[in-house]
DNA sequence: ATGCACCTTGTAGCAACTACAAGGTCAAGC
DNA sequence: GCTTGACCTTGTAGTTGCTACAAGGTGCAT
């Protein structure tokens, strides 16, 4: 299959995985006649692999690890399990923070009952260090 | 007070104070005789206001369009409002995706129980187009 | 044979910093 | 008076993960 027929099978633009390719993320594709490149099913697994890690939130670099870890399968599992793990204790930290900020701007809001800039609450509470 | 005061004060490295200088985004500072950035307690407080609102998770396009209403203390309290109401409903949009995606990472470490990554669940997971 | 969709490479841009490199300034200590 | 070291200056390039061109080649239908 050809790059287009690739990138609408992942939901991907062609010029990522052109760039997935130069990045080493992706093994290179065979080229037909005209230069083209030419993907085959395990192409398409690869890329499917590989969209689905960064759409949990894993770094090129983390991709690139499971990518490595994934070829030998006799290794123990523990090494990709870290690695899952650790990526769920950052989307934790993440959605604690995310919650804080939350709380904070809604607090602004609901304090916010003036209507000249010039009293406006949140304008004051941006100059503080913190508002809770 | 000079550059590292700043910073240290802010919390801000002096290559980022620097750079929001370049950007238009915090006024510029008076000279020394040998050239050193000068800064105010007026310079404390404008950065202070744009790295609070930094962490709240507005974009620089955004504080750029915070400092200039703040700066027009007749104008109503409307716009401030709505940048406010913007920014939460993309941080509540944020929390709703990394919950989702705590939940894939929780069930993919709960599903994992093999040894060998021959047999992970993982892996294997990682593959398809969704887990849950 | 002509149009149009697709492909190729290479380069530059995005956000919001961060990290140098190469050099100037200032205060303290000997 | 001179050196050391911490600080400052400018300018440029790197980071992450793509995305967007530009300029040209290919494939196929009409």
């Amino acid at each position: 299959m050809r790059i287009g027929e690739l990138a609408k099978a992942t939901g991907t633009k062609a010029e990522t995985i052109r760039y997935y390719e130069r990045e080493g993320i992706l093994p290179t594709a065979d080229r037909t006649d005209s230069n083209y490149r030419d993907y085959s099913d395990n192409h398409l697994a690869a890329l499917t692999f590989v969209r689905r890690a960064r759409q949990l939130g894993f770094s090129m670099a983390q991709v690139r690890e499971l990518l490595a870890l994934s070829n030998h399968e006799d290794n123990p599992c523990q090494d990709i399990d870290r690695l899952v793990q650790l990526q769920l204790t950052e989307v934790e930290r993440k959605i604690a923070d995310l919650m804080a900020l939350r709380d904070e701007l809604g607090q602004m809001l609901r304090s916010c009952q003036a209507d000249k800039i010039g009293e406006c609450q949140i304008i004051g509470s941006l100059g503080r260090q913190s508002v809770m």
